[in-house]
DNA sequence: TGGTGATGTGAGACAAATTCATAATACTCA
DNA sequence: TGAGTATTATGAATTTGTCTCACATCACCA
């Protein structure tokens, strides 16, 4: 059968309008072109889906069944269109995030439940499991917003800078580093560093301290969960580097020490990158002032 | 926005293959085609729907919003069809059932019941609303199939006799009229008539008894419902004419008396009219056989 | 039974989708 | 890096199919 939207809003002229004539007024063509385009419709179904006893002609029960189908499709495709009206006039688009920082989920969360409420027709997401290889990622579209501390990226992204920070090692206090008012690569040689499961490149104690120094730890454990790592920890089973803000509700407390790394501290930046054409759509933008906002609150503590 | 059926395909063929060249197999149309298809596609919607920085083309965002709704219209699509093959075959149908017996919902829910297992892809209904006018609707095809005791129809419908029945009076044990040993027209110018709420020429009271003998009750009241009528006559508020089968459970009870009425007695029939070109659809024959298989079992109490 | 309102039909006009041939572009592997 | 391959884009011609116009037909009502 050879069933096109054309039939389908016909029908649905046809049995609002209780008729064909009226029906082929509202839909601005001539009652001939509806005649033939029933008949053809009725030859390829193989099913009478008109009763011509009557005379304006009604639908027949299978007509009825295909009004059904008909009131279900159009609505759905009238809500496509608007949704494409909405997209070219910005209020409507997607915004699906990959985050190459482990520890950001922390800051994100409130972010976007802020901007769920300003951009409600945006479908937001974040997409955690392709956090290797964001960037090619972003360039597919399979994401549009890539969290990460790594401004290198292809031609077409953008890298719109959100706060600064500073990796910062913690460890027990019962820590032979504890004695040490800042850390050195070497100091860690005879530890057990702990770290979020992911590539060395995208850990900033390896790109900051470790490979630059060309020194290996003891041991290197992976923990997915920040909370399951300062417990780690706190119980001597390690050590860690984290974003100074992460280590915020750690500072006080007995069980841990925090240090800088080097004398002078290192200091890294948060981006968010975005493909060139998106960094001006306004709803990207507006994510980006809240993102840093909310950055700010987390510095303060 | 000039979308079509061919467009929401592509849609899914281009996702599904992950590439145009090979959608085009899928869909059977060249490359180039498809290419133009999605230009023009593209111009019209003025929204991105591939991206084409990659090579294998892939989904945009808005391209994702749009495979969606493919993913909900076309199956629809795929089912109406199956729906109308199998119309054709004879295995799928409608049945609406209009009612003039305002009784007969006693025997015809069983026989629906089993009816809908025979034939799960028969769409069944009863319409009670358009009891007036039925046979008009089923010309129409407003419904398919008429429960009535008035085998007078137009041209193009055919009536099935279903069963006989004898209207019978119903009254209190303490009613005068319980000293007859049947019942006259005279008889009922002294009391109360329940009938069902519909006119006069659809009760068989009148039609088999007072309007030829022009013979008006004292009163009538309008009821709905069976039961209801059944204790405002235990009560003597009234006495009703109703078939000798719905009041088999009432001839044992000391509170009731049932009369025939006029000596000889009064047999009716009870028909379903269909269509004509209806009558030798399968399933319409199936239900006939099942309404006379009930409707004896009706009769046995 | 003829008039009125509604639907059906055939031929040609017209628009739009498709094809063919070929260009342009991205990816790959030496 | 550059040739080779795979993939997509473009332009012109062709085909397909829908629409209009003019008129025939049909049902219903008085």
């Amino acid at each position: 059968m050879h069933l096109e939207l054309r039939h389908l809003r016909t029908i649905k002229a046809i049995h609002d309008t209780g008729g064909l004539a009226r029906a082929a007024d509202i839909l601005n063509i001539t009652q001939s072109a509806l005649s033939h385009q029933i008949k053809g419709l009725e030859d390829q179904a193989g099913v009478e889906l008109f009763v011509r006893r009557t005379r304006p002609m009604r639908l027949s029960a299978a007509g009825f069944r295909m009004l059904r189908a008909a009131e279900r499709i159009l609505p759905e495709l009238e809500a496509l269109s608007d949704e494409f009206r909405a997209l070219r006039s910005g209020r409507s688009g997607r915004l699906f995030i990959a985050m190459e920082c482990h520890a950001c989920f922390d800051w994100l969360f409130p972010v976007l439940e802020q901007f769920r409420h300003s951009w409600p027709e945006v479908d937001v997401d974040i997409r955690a499991g392709l956090a290797f290889d964001a960037l090619p990622a972003l360039m597919r579209e399979d994401v549009d917003l890539v969290i990460s501390s790594d401004p290198d990226g292809p031609a077409g992204a953008v890298f719109h800078p959100l706060f600064d920070y500073s990796p910062t090692l913690v460890a027990a206090a019962a820590n032979p580093l504890a004695e040490r008012p800042w850390i050195e690569a070497e100091d860690l040689r005879d530890q057990v560093l702990i770290t979020y499961p992911v590539d060395r490149s995208r850990l900033d104690v390896f790109s900051t301290l470790l490979t630059p120094a060309r020194v290996e730890p003891r041991g290197i454990r992976q923990v997915e969960l920040t909370a399951v790592i300062l417990m780690l920890v706190a119980s001597d089973r390690g050590v860690s580097v984290l974003p100074d803000w992460v280590l915020r509700d750690v500072q006080g407390q007995a069980d841990y020490v925090t240090r800088r790394l080097t004398e002078k501290g290192v200091v890294k930046r948060m981006y968010a990158a975005t493909r060139d054409e998106d960094a001006t759509r306004p709803f990207v933008a507006h994510f980006l002032r809240l993102a840093r906002g909310e950055a700010v609150k987390l510095q303060r503590g």
